[in-house]
DNA sequence: TATTGTTATACTCTATAACTATA
DNA sequence: TATAGTTATAGAGTATAACAATA
């Protein structure tokens, strides 16, 4: 192949550590639109459609709709903003806390057993590298 | 939220940098399925739809239809395996092994250019993070 | 009889375009 | 007039079930 180690391995590594992490959430009841909303709210509190769509990377009708199967699923609500008429809240119920905080548990279970089994110098390097991986994928 | 750093921080690491890798391939013209299989074939040479199928986590059904577009754009081939009648070869074309070459370079000079930019002891720790991540993925 | 691949069909997710309501 | 959300509709991708061919 063209350019054998000029990534150091972590395009192949990152691929594969996602798709083993999406397989560990262990609920195929969410896609990762629904998911990602999910998290998104429970994690850094109401957010609008718009807010949540364009973090998702998704059109607003899909949002939508993504959106309508946590409200049927009982996992979010959707409240009015007191502030602007347009706007849409989606606020998490206690069963979508709940829900979430229950797949947050499972994936750390998992990978915490792994990280368990490495020795202090291996944490320390993957505890740096994701610092070094955030600001990289973040730039 | 439940477990702050329990996971050092990896799995938001991981998610963000497989979505900015994503987007960085620059071309939206195969999904993720067919791109999985064009990487495969490209790399390690010719495999069995069930080979790939099972690779990219995806039904039989899915997997053909996925080589069906890739036949369509030129970029494989299906050939009988000559060892096995039931058994079929996905075989890279020449377009196929470009366009996979292109797509890898747009991806290496994205990530070649950030890594770049890090210190000596920086790219090793992520060179050593992506060898600790790959055995993790894999277990 | 088991394995590999394919076809038929339906469902889910997403997008574009058009529409409603509020600022 | 611009913005936020929604509705209507169509296309892409995937899955289950059933079928064909070969080992």
């Amino acid at each position: 192949m063209s350019f054998p180690e000029q990534d150091l391995g972590l395009i192949g590594a990152v691929g594969r550590m996602y798709r083993r992490l999406r397989a560990e959430r262990g609920s195929d009841e969410l896609n990762d639109t629904q998911f990602t909303v999910l998290a998104m709210v429970t994690r850094e509190g109401p957010r609008t459609p718009s807010e949540l769509g364009a973090f998702a990377g998704v059109t607003p009708p899909s949002m939508h709709q993504a959106i309508g199967c946590l409200v049927d699923a009982g996992l979010v609500v959707r409240e009015p903003d007191p502030h602007d008429g347009r706007k849409v809240l989606v606020v998490p119920t206690a069963t979508g806390e709940q829900f979430a905080d229950e797949v947050r548990r499972r994936r750390h279970e998992w990978l915490g057993a792994r990280l368990d089994a490495l020795s202090p110098e291996e944490r320390q390097t993957l505890a740096a590298a994701a610092r070094i991986l955030r600001d990289i994928a973040d730039s």
